[in-house]
DNA sequence: GCCGTTTTCGGCCCGACTGTTTTCAGTCG
């Protein structure tokens, strides 16, 4: 639905600025069915329910409705003979908006991708008026990015890209301050590009935009002025805009290149609403144009009367509202994480055996209490699955070395292959001897996995579903899933959902997550680590829980091990005994 | 087309950069 929303917006756009704020309507409301937890169908029982969301006025609702009974929606078909479906995506490629598309297609009859790569190709723009040679060329890179800069970066490795970014501007003469913003603070599961906000004095300005667009990592310049400058790097493809600014916009200027696009929106109309004007140079008095704050981030949020809003919350997700009232949670945080709950060894599919992890813990990990080292069962081929004969040599291991560190540091977990009827790949007698047991999915990608996963959530000795969507990023989709019939029934059983830390995973992801916490599921975060840099991880699943609104309470492995421990014996002591 | 501390009409975020033209439209974030 949001997507045929969006191409409204976009039929409306390339009708002309008569419609502008028809765009508008459009955009929101495709924003906000985005952002729904639900299928839109719940929200159309009837038709008051959906006037309810925001955005969501009589006619869109009346759309809505007319595409759950019919499968169409009448005014977009006659919209459709109006604007060739063609055009429309064009309209998503860099320098090319529908005031270009209407004129190519007014005057030379282009109507898609092709027939406009041909027109440039031929030159037939050249006799345009309002197209010179510097346009098309534009219009000729955005084409040909368009194809490339399709793969977006994992938040994992944009991270590292953009710590170095950083440096490289704190290092450039006359910068004072320079933080990261964009998707990339708010942590987004995939970034499209690095945004960097500087301080520094307007004198010298000029020169730190002159060599952050000639320094040695550039590829090419794309645009240049005297606060801001976008450049891609070499190799990567990867967008980097700095913009700089005076130490008193500094915090107005971070908040709006950190975004979202859609939490700016909501709240610039908010302080608009009442009597401020917001932009990236700071907050003013609407009436009388007097600055009143901009420095920090936490001065302007104080101005409003709200909580400060991290960044992961920035979503539009009605972060501004409960700001206002002062209840917004006090998010997990990195530090509040006792121990890691999926690690593999050398055992099955890990690079480092257990000797190795515990050393790293000990040294890199002092402040974690327990590791549980959770390696393949049997059916697990790729994954050199272990016997029940291998996993009791394996706990007589962990005790010794656990004896040798004085404490039981190492917890005897095992990730459990989940088979195609729900049933587990090992035995009870054997999966009672274990400390934790994560069960996953790992073959059958592609059917409804509902049934298994629930399944897998009854049996008692389960506490954990590992990696739950079953996705890869950039790679697998998701299998598909009834997460409401699944958050149930783990919240029912008192099953935890994993959110696996995995950069590529990042699974359950934010939304999931989200959903899972406030029907009552309980969080656990773990690394699925299969060599020592990868406890790092960490961090990225703590993000994908931030962005979830959740707290430690959410989260189980932010309790020491006796509360873990409660936590499963309240399950096996809610599920009917097995024979 | 939507919405209400501007409340059923009248406004909808707002500023920077580019290219082409010479005062501004188009596009982007």
């Amino acid at each position: 639905m949001a997507g045929i929303f969006h191409q409204i917006a976009a039929c409306y756009r390339y009708l002309g600025a008569r419609q502008r704020f028809r765009v508008i309507a459009y955009d929101n409301a495709a924003r906000t069915l985005n952002g729904l937890k639900n299928d839109i169908s719940t929200y159309a029982a009837d038709v008051k329910t959906l006037d309810k969301l925001h955005g969501v006025g009589e006619s869109i609702a009346g759309k809505i409705m007319e595409y759950l009974r019919t499968g169409k929606i009448a005014a977009f078909e006659q919209l459709k003979e109006r604007v060739p479906p063609g055009l429309l995506p064009l309209m998503d490629i860099n320098g090319i908006g529908p005031a270009t598309v209407k004129t190519l297609h007014r005057k030379l009859g282009i109507s898609n991708r092709e027939e406009m790569i041909a027109a440039i190709e031929s030159g037939r723009l050249e006799r345009l008026k309002g197209f010179g040679p510097r346009k098309i060329g534009n219009m000729r890179k955005g084409l040909r990015l368009a194809e490339e800069l399709h793969g977006r970066m994992l938040l994992w490795d944009a991270l590292r890209a953009g710590d170095e970014m950083q440096r490289n501007v704190l290092s450039i003469a006359g910068v004072k301050k320079a933080e990261l913003a964009g998707s990339l603070r708010r942590r987004k599961e995939t970034i499209g590009d690095l945004d960097i906000v500087a301080a520094a004095d307007k004198k010298d300005w000029k020169k730190i935009i002159g060599q952050f667009t000639s320094g040695g990592g550039v590829e090419r310049v794309l645009a240049a002025g005297g606060t801001r400058a976008s450049v891609l790097l070499k190799g990567s493809n990867t967008q980097v805009d700095l913009r700089i600014v005076g130490d008193r916009e500094y915090g107005s200027a971070l908040m709006y290149y950190t975004g979202s696009r859609e939490h700016t929106i909501s709240l610039r109309t908010w302080a608009k609403g009442h009597g401020w004007k917001l932009n990236e140079y700071g907050v003013f008095d609407a009436a009388s144009g007097e600055w009143l704050a901009g420095r920090t981030e936490e001065e302007i949020y104080r101005l409003f009367g709200m909580d400060f809003i991290a960044p992961e919350l920035r979503e539009d997700r009605g972060e501004i509202e409960i700001a206002l009232k002062g209840s917004l949670p006090g998010l997990v945080e990195v530090a509040d994480i006792r121990g890691d709950m999926h690690v593999h060894s050398t055992w099955s599919d890990g690079t480092a055996d257990i000797v190795e992890i515990a050393e790293y813990l000990q040294k890199d990990r002092p402040q974690y209490d327990y590791l549980v080292i959770t390696d393949h069962s049997p059916g697990q081929r790729i994954g050199r699955g272990l016997t029940p004969e291998e996993f009791r040599r394996q706990f007589r291991e962990i005790d010794t070395i656990n004896a040798r560190l004085g404490r039981p540091l190492l917890k005897k977990g095992v990730e459990v292959d989940i088979l195609e009827d729900g049933t587990l790949d090992l035995p009870d007698h054997l999966l009672q001897q274990f400390d934790w047991v994560v069960a996953s999915v790992h073959s059958h990608f592609t059917r409804d996995n509902t049934d298994r996963l629930i399944k897998a959530c009854e049996h008692p000795l389960v506490c954990c579903i590992g990696h739950p969507g079953g996705r890869l990023i950039g790679r697998r989709q998701p299998y598909p899933v009834d997460w409401e019939k699944l958050i149930d029934r783990a919240a029912k059983s008192g099953t935890a959902l994993e959110i696996n830390a995995q950069p590529d995973r990042l699974d359950i992801p934010d939304t999931t997550a989200m959903a899972a916490a406030a029907g009552g599921v309980m969080l656990v975060i773990g690394t699925d680590a299969h060599a020592l840099n990868q406890f790092d991880f960490l961090s990225m699943g703590v993000s994908v829980a931030r962005r979830a609104w959740c707290t430690k309470e959410n989260v189980l492995n932010t309790r020491e091990w006796t509360e873990v421990e409660k936590f499963q014996s309240v399950k096996k002591d809610r599920a009917p005994r097995q024979t």
